[in-house]
RNA sequence: GCGGGAUUAGUAUAGCGGUAGUACGUUUGCUUCCCAAGCAAGAGGUACGAGUUCAACUCUCGUAUCCCGCACCA
C-alpha cells in the first residue's frame, strides 16, 4: 500500500489535500492522471448500469437540501448520537450502547462524564445569518436526491415500473477517523441508483444487480477471488433496510472490505416523504390496477474505494532484461492515457517532425488522452508510461520516414508490433 | 477522539547542538537507431509555532498531518 501512496503522489494520481498547509485531515485531491482515471470510472459505470437502458434515468441533485429531507429519511436522529466518555480509559462510546455506572473497555466504575451530542453529519448556514432556522446540512448519502425527485420523474416521464433513478455525486461525514488513504474520507463520492419496483419482485430483483454487481467488478478487472460477498446481520443494518450485502475488495494491508453495498431498502422512503411533505408517492399502473408507494433496490458504489481497488489492483512489479518495472495493468477503458508517441530520438528533427505528426492525428482519432514525450531516452519513456499504466506507445523511427510504419509497443507484455501509420487503432 | 510511533528535496532515505548529504526523478545543453546508457551545468529540503542556547534540522513544549492499536464507521 505504501508503494501505490507513494507512486499515486510521485506520478500524479493523488495528493494529500491542502498539501502545502499540512493537508487537512481526510481529504485527498486528485491530480491530473487521477481525475482522468477517475473520470474514465465513472463513465465506464454509466455505460454499464445507466446508458442504453431505457429505464435508468441520471439525475444531478443539489448537495444542500431541506433539512426536512434529513427528518424524514432518519438521518437526523441516526447520524447524530450522545456520546460519552470514561474518564480512566479516555474510551468514547454511545450513551445508549452503555451501562452509564460502569466502563465495557476498562471496567471501572463511575468513571462517565456528561455525554455530549456527536454529529457525523456537516453542518452550515444558508443565506447570511447564522441562525437555528438557517441551518443545513451537507448530505450524508446521496440517495435523498433521487428520492425527493421519484415525483418529478413519474411526472416528467412517465416511466413503467420497474425504473431506476440514477446518481454520480458527492457526500460528506463527519468521520471520527479518517483512515487508509482514500479509503475513508470525509468527502467522498457515490455512483448508485435507486430502482423502484413492485414489492412482489423484490427478491428477483435483488437476485439480478447482485449479479450484475458481480459484473461490474469483474469488468473493472478485479478478479473474483478478490471480491467477497458479506450479508449484513439485521443488527448491523442501516435504519432503512431489510436485507444488505455488502461487495468486499481484498485490498493491500487492508485486506477485504467494502466497496459496494447492494441493500433493500423497502418502501422507507417514499414513505417517510409522504408522511413528512404531504405528497402523494403512490406510482399508478397504467393497466389501471391498485396505486402503490414502490419499493426499492439500492446498487451503490464508492467512487474513491472502486478507484483504489483498481489502483491497486493494477500494480504490477516484474523484471525485463533483469531490471525491475513497474507498472499498471489497467483496462484499457480505465487507462487515463490511452496511447504516448515518442521519437526515437529527439536530436533528429526530421523524426520529431514526424512524430508530431502522428501524435496530433492520433489526439483527433484516439477516444481519450494521448500523451507526447521526447524526454530523455526511448528506454526511460517506455518506463515512465509502464508507471502510468498507459496500454500502448508509438514510436516513430528513421524506417517510419521511408514506409509510413511505427513501432507499437504493448505495456503488458513489453513486445513490439510494426504497423502502418494508417492502421493505427487504440 | 484516546494511547503509541513518525515527519529531512517530487519520491526514497543518511546525518549532526556549529555551512544538510546520497540515490532516483526533474530542468537546460550535448550525445544516443527501441526498454531507466553516458557527459556537462542547474533548480529544489529540515511540516508549522514557541522555548532553552552564543548557536536548534538536532533538545523541550504545543499544533498539524501520516502510520499502528482502541473506539467509531447507516
Amino acid at each position: 500500500m505504501e508503494d501505490i501512496v507513494s507512486l499515486a503522489k510521485r506520478r500524479g494520481f493523488i495528493y494529500p489535500g491542502s498539501d502545502i498547509y499540512g493537508g487537512l485531515s481526510g481529504t485527498y485531491d486528485y491530480g491530473p492522471l487521477g481525475t482522468l482515471l477517475k473520470r474514465n470510472l465513472i463513465s465506464q459505470w454509466l455505460k454499464f448500469f445507466v446508458d442504453g437502458w431505457a429505464d435508468m434515468y441520471q439525475i444531478d441533485s443539489a448537495i444542500l437540501m431541506n433539512p426536512k429531507v434529513w427528518q424524514a429519511s432518519g438521518h437526523a436522529d441516526t447520524f447524530s448520537d450522545p456520546l460519552v466518555e470514561c474518564g480512566n480509559c479516555h474510551s468514547r462510546l454511545r450513551a445508549d450502547h452503555v451501562d452509564k455506572n460502569k466502563c465495557p473497555v476498562c471496567g471501572k466504575e463511575n468513571t462517565f462524564g456528561e455525554a455530549r451530542q456527536f454529529n457525523m453529519m456537516f453542518k452550515t448556514s444558508v443565506g447570511p445569518v447564522d441562525d437555528e432556522a438557517s441551518t443545513a446540512y451537507l448530505r450524508p448519502e446521496t440517495a435523498q436526491g433521487m428520492f425527493v425527485n421519484f415525483k418529478n420523474v413519474v411526472d416528467t416521464f412517465s416511466p413503467n415500473i420497474p425504473f431506476g433513478i440514477a446518481q454520480v455525486g458527492r457526500a460528506f461525514r463527519n468521520e471520527i477517523s479518517p483512515r487508509d488513504f482514500l479509503f475513508r474520507t470525509r468527502e467522498f463520492e457515490i455512483m448508485e441508483f435507486e430502482y423502484f419496483l413492485h414489492p412482489s419482485q423484490w427478491e428477483e430483483k435483488f437476485d439480478k444487480w447482485r449479479k450484475d454487481m458481480h459484473s461490474w467488478f469483474k469488468h473493472i478487472g478485479l478478479p473474483e477471488d478478490k471480491i467477497k460477498e458479506a450479508e449484513v446481520p439485521a443488527e448491523d443494518r442501516a435504519h432503512y433496510s431489510k436485507r444488505t450485502i455488502d461487495f468486499l475488495y481484498d485490498f493491500p494491508s487492508l485486506g477485504f472490505d467494502e466497496v459496494g453495498g447492494l441493500a433493500y431498502r423497502t418502501d422507507f422512503d417514499l414513505k417517510n416523504h409522504q408522511e413528512h411533505s404531504g405528497k402523494d408517492m403512490n406510482y399508478r399502473p397504467k393497466d389501471g390496477s391498485e396505486p402503490f408507494i414502490p419499493h426499492v433496490i439500492e446498487p451503490t458504489f464508492g467512487v474513491d474505494r472502486n478507484f483504489l481497488a483498481v489502483l491497486s489492483n493494477s500494480y504490477m512489479q516484474d523484471e525485463v532484461e533483469g531490471e525491475k518495472r513497474v507498472y499498471l495493468k489497467l483496462p484499457k477503458e480505465l487507462a487515463p492515457v490511452k496511447v504516448a508517441v515518442f521519437p526515437l530520438l529527439k536530436n533528429k528533427p526530421e523524426l520529431v517532425a514526424k512524430a508530431r505528426e502522428v501524435y496530433k492525428s492520433l489526439q483527433k482519432s484516439v477516444d481519450g488522452e494521448v500523451m507526447w514525450d521526447d524526454n530523455g531516452n526511448i528506454g526511460k519513456r517506455y518506463r515512465r508510461q509502464d508507471e502510468i499504466g498507459t496500454p500502448y506507445c508509438v514510436t516513430v523511427d528513421f524506417d517510419t520516414l521511408v514506409d509510413e510504419t511505427v513501432t507499437v509497443r504493448n505495456r503488458d507484455t513489453t513486445e513490439q508490433e510494426r504497423k502502418k501509420i494508417t492502421e493505427l487503432s487504440f
